[in-house]
DNA sequence: TGTACATCAGTGAACGCGCGTTCACTGATGTAC
DNA sequence: TGTACATCAGTGAACGCGCGTTCACTGATGTAC
């Protein structure tokens, strides 16, 4: 990834050694940041706001204030989760040649980023079904996620269900294992030549040059 | 799937209308059907023991008696599991032309046959960590599954870490997706039209004929 | 065939625990005048 | 600048719940003689 995502936290410089202040300053942006640490931690099997609120410093009450319940923060962390999972595929895309084939291939890299750098979000969006996907913030997030690829494939001539189902599951077959630390033989690998490796792979996927098959 | 996989369920014959006898006559079996069911309805997020035992009719602490605890009896259904799923992979091959290309795509087809006839199984073997990795009979199961696909990348004549993460990858995203209810244009086809296309974005990944790439 | 006994399988009450959520509250901040 | 007041943010005690696990038990089965 070119730039590191933005991280859910970091909220007040906190004038070290000062007593803590009664209010937070940004206690939402902590507590997703938490809840992003304890998913890593513990997984969504063992995903408890308490933990998190412990976490983030606060009584285990607070949440409520800003997410009403624990479906609540997970979906909002879902939310920022496919906003940040776009924009680890734009990133690579940036600085990627302008061929559309290449494009295609920087967002699947990008795919890849988003699940090596950060699983535990990764699966939340992918896997687990806390978050409320009928929610109107994470559907809009989700929807713009997958369209985004949907509309890489047409651009780079994929005009087929084939074309996207491929190019759509090397990447996340790609990422999926990756994220779940199998593949060992790829992760043991230095980054530079790993990479190189997963844009080989993903190129394996395109839409035959030229060819324009129908489905 | 050719054969459909022998659930774990169906016990006695268990003469209907009479009273339920106080030995089940095969709880273990019960217990990992019920336990899958579980898992189908609730999500490994929601799995309870006592909710498995309900679901087969016995006391809560009955479970224990055949898998000491939770745990023990995640672990047996994915020890389960993983056979089911080499076994699922098998069928397809026994069918499929002997070309060694043809047998890892039928392989890749029986790996997306078992994610879309049990999800819920799937998803235990892959993303949970509930179950318990290091159980001699788990890992077993789990390797021999792992060490097939890698046999059959082989066999194809792929030679490299790159060949054998392309297949993976492109098998597992595939089923991943399709266990998920995702590539929505894909899932509405007939299933033999669903079918080849699947084993079309196989072959996508399959080792570069004739081709000899070192990794 | 019958009886005594060991073993196995399942029961149901009880335990302690961490959980999500609610609620009256208090501390802190911001704004109207 | 000062004061009153509304609003917001976080607290901590309390609740009821379902959970996993333990345990003494009872019903059923199988086997030795």
């Amino acid at each position: 990834m070119t730039d590191s995502p933005p991280k859910l936290r970091d909220a007040p410089p906190a004038d070290p050694g000062a007593a803590r202040p009664y209010h937070h300053g940004d206690l939402r942006a902590a507590l997703l940041a938490a809840a992003e640490d304890e998913l890593a931690d513990r997984g969504v099997e063992g995903f408890s706001l308490r933990q998190v609120a412990k976490r983030a410093g606060v009584s285990h009450a607070a949440p409520a204030h800003h997410f009403g319940d624990a479906q609540g923060l997970l979906t909002a962390l879902a939310a920022e989760g496919f906003r940040q999972f776009l924009a680890a595929q734009a990133a690579r895309e940036a600085v990627a040649p302008p061929d559309p084939g290449e494009q295609l291939v920087a967002a699947g890299l990008g795919y890849v980023d988003f699940a090596m750098t950060r699983p535990a979000l990764f699966r939340l969006l992918w896997q687990s079904e806390r978050p409320d996907f009928t929610d109107a913030d994470l559907g809009q997030a989700a929807r713009a996620a997958f369209q985004h690829l949907v509309d890489q494939v047409a651009a780079a001539g994929g005009d087929s269900t084939a074309d996207e189902g491929a190019v759509w599951a090397m990447a996340h077959g790609l990422a999926d294992l990756l994220a779940a630390g199998r593949l060992e033989s790829m992760l043991t690998l230095p980054g530079e030549t790993r990479e190189a490796m997963i844009a080989d792979i993903l190129r394996r996927a395109l839409p035959p040059r030229g060819a324009s098959a129908t489905g």
